[in-house]
DNA sequence: CCGATATGGCACACGAGTGTTCCACTGGCT
DNA sequence: AGCCAGTGGAACACTCGTGTGCCATATCGG
């Protein structure tokens, strides 16, 4: 306990790392760690002495994203009411996930490997199905497909506000709108 | 004219080794000359006397891309017709790029950069402008809203393709039911 | 004040990718 | 046969990212 993972300096630039590497890798995929240790206002030592690999450090990555997944979701209340409310709420909750939502996309870190550990992916696909089965969602979709929606239109909202041009509450106006329309069953 | 770009053996080892390029970045955007020149069953020396830099080998690459999007989208007649039906149909031909789609998505070649050139960039803006005009696009997107569903749409039914695990036409169908539900404008 | 901890800079060795050069081989053509 | 364009392989030098070790410096707590 005397040096937690999360306690004084060790802790402070320990995240001060992990953070810069998510803002370096999103911004390039192929960041070298001397980049990483630039954006963290770091010497590449120091970063070496925290991970000592590359690998190391793309974990140490991965298990936060995993946590900040796991959060969204939570935040989220995946398992509560009709099926599409509940993933239009995880629209707005894994929006603010911010560049991690890049990395993930550009593959540095797989969804699959952080997510699952946490139940993450299955609390998804139980959401899927919930509202496939409670009529709120279209049935001519897959559940794979409707899944394959939310990420990809999520990934189109995060590029429009990662650009700046348009103002937060348009985004995010826009992409419920798309992702209700594309997803909700039809009327008749 | 004896040496044409298409012509004989120079144009065929050529072609072989543009392919092999879009397939190896494709599937490993940091994919090393080498790997390339495997892909291309040829030799890395080559490689290089057809494309002595690596930057111009990707140059040949985007304007390949570039071709082969104009062409898309001519087939796709995006002048015809409501902006709507237009949209739907380039998602059609577009989807046929296959994995010149996925080296336009991990930015290894940038869809300005290669469609700016043939005005393919400016049809599509025209047809949502039409689409918008027309009353068969959502007045309440933006014109960039309306083309970041469709290529963000296009990404994931090409992934679905590419998986394998999904039949083609499934995947088709599912693309352009929820594009359409998507962007078409409400009904009353 | 002093020691422990944390950090930064520097230098080194190592590997991978790149671009170049040179030489040998094969095929088709006259 | 000889010629020649096209090709492949080996060798080389160069750059860049990586991982390591060492030493000087700063900062915090006693």
């Amino acid at each position: 306990m005397t040096t937690d993972i999360a306690t004084g300096a060790r802790g402070r630039t320990r995240k001060a790392i992990l953070d810069a590497a998510v803002r370096a890798l999103a911004q390039d995929p192929a960041a070298s760690l001397g980049q990483i240790a630039d954006a963290a206002d770091v010497g590449r030592t120091t970063l070496h002495r925290y991970f000592p690999d590359r690998a190391e450090l793309l974990a140490a990555v991965a298990q936060e994203a995993g946590q900040q997944l796991s959060d969204a979701a939570g935040r989220a209340r995946l398992d509560d009411g009709p099926g599409l409310d509940a993933l239009l709420r995880s629209c707005q909750t894994l929006l603010q996930l911010g560049d991690l939502l890049t990395l993930m996309f550009s593959e540095v870190v797989s969804i699959e490997a952080c997510g699952s550990e946490l139940g993450f992916t299955q609390a998804l696909d139980d959401a899927c199905a919930r509202g496939l089965a409670d009529g709120t969602l279209d049935t001519r979709l897959t559940a794979g497909w409707v899944q394959g929606v939310l990420w990809s239109s999520l990934y189109l909202g995060w590029s429009e506000l990662r650009e700046g041009t348009t103002p937060s509450h348009d985004v995010v106006s826009q992409l419920l709108l798309t992702v209700r329309k594309a997803l909700a069953a039809p009327a008749d």
